[in-house]
DNA sequence: TAATAAAGAGCCGTATAATGCACTTTAAAC
DNA sequence: GTTTAAAGTGCATTATACGGCTCTTTATTA
């Protein structure tokens, strides 16, 4: 399973702030390894991990109803 | 960490669709035992989970940005 | 009160996320 | 080309999420 508009949009985030993955991974308190697989595509991270990085990058996780008319 | 906001929405969600949690557990692939947990408040779990449950209630993650104008 | 259905919780083995460390790759600046 | 900063990867360890099974708790309904 992978999660590329969330990833695209964490990344994005990071970069927009200018931070580095080094940066991020401090502040956030998510180890650096984690953060980089994360940003790669690696893995499976739990809501923790999101939701610190999010916090950091003045981002908030939210579930929206789906469109769902005319859906693939 | 805790995510009331998260969990309370999938909870809603389950049971304005009256859904039971068995069901839901089916539904998705989620194991009962690991819907349960994550319903009650327990855990941490990973963003596949939350997004086979999420996929199942018709509900997308997102991340917006967070307003910070006049936050607590 | 008894029966039933749904939700919550304990035990516990297996899979894997989180993490650090060291190394490689990429890209920009000089 | 060389230097440097940032990003990506391999390996190993520890922590913990996942999930099945069983039992308990909590409504609800007859």
């Amino acid at each position: 399973m992978h999660f590329k508009p969330l990833i695209e949009t964490i990344k994005a985030r990071r970069e927009a702030l200018r931070v580095t993955q080094e940066a991020l991974a401090e502040l956030s308190g998510v180890g650096l390894r984690t953060l980089k697989q994360f940003e790669s595509g690696k893995g499976n991270p739990t809501l923790s991990t999101i939701q610190k990085l999010a916090d950091v990058l003045g981002l908030e996780i939210t579930l929206k109803i789906k469109n769902t008319t005319g859906k693939k």
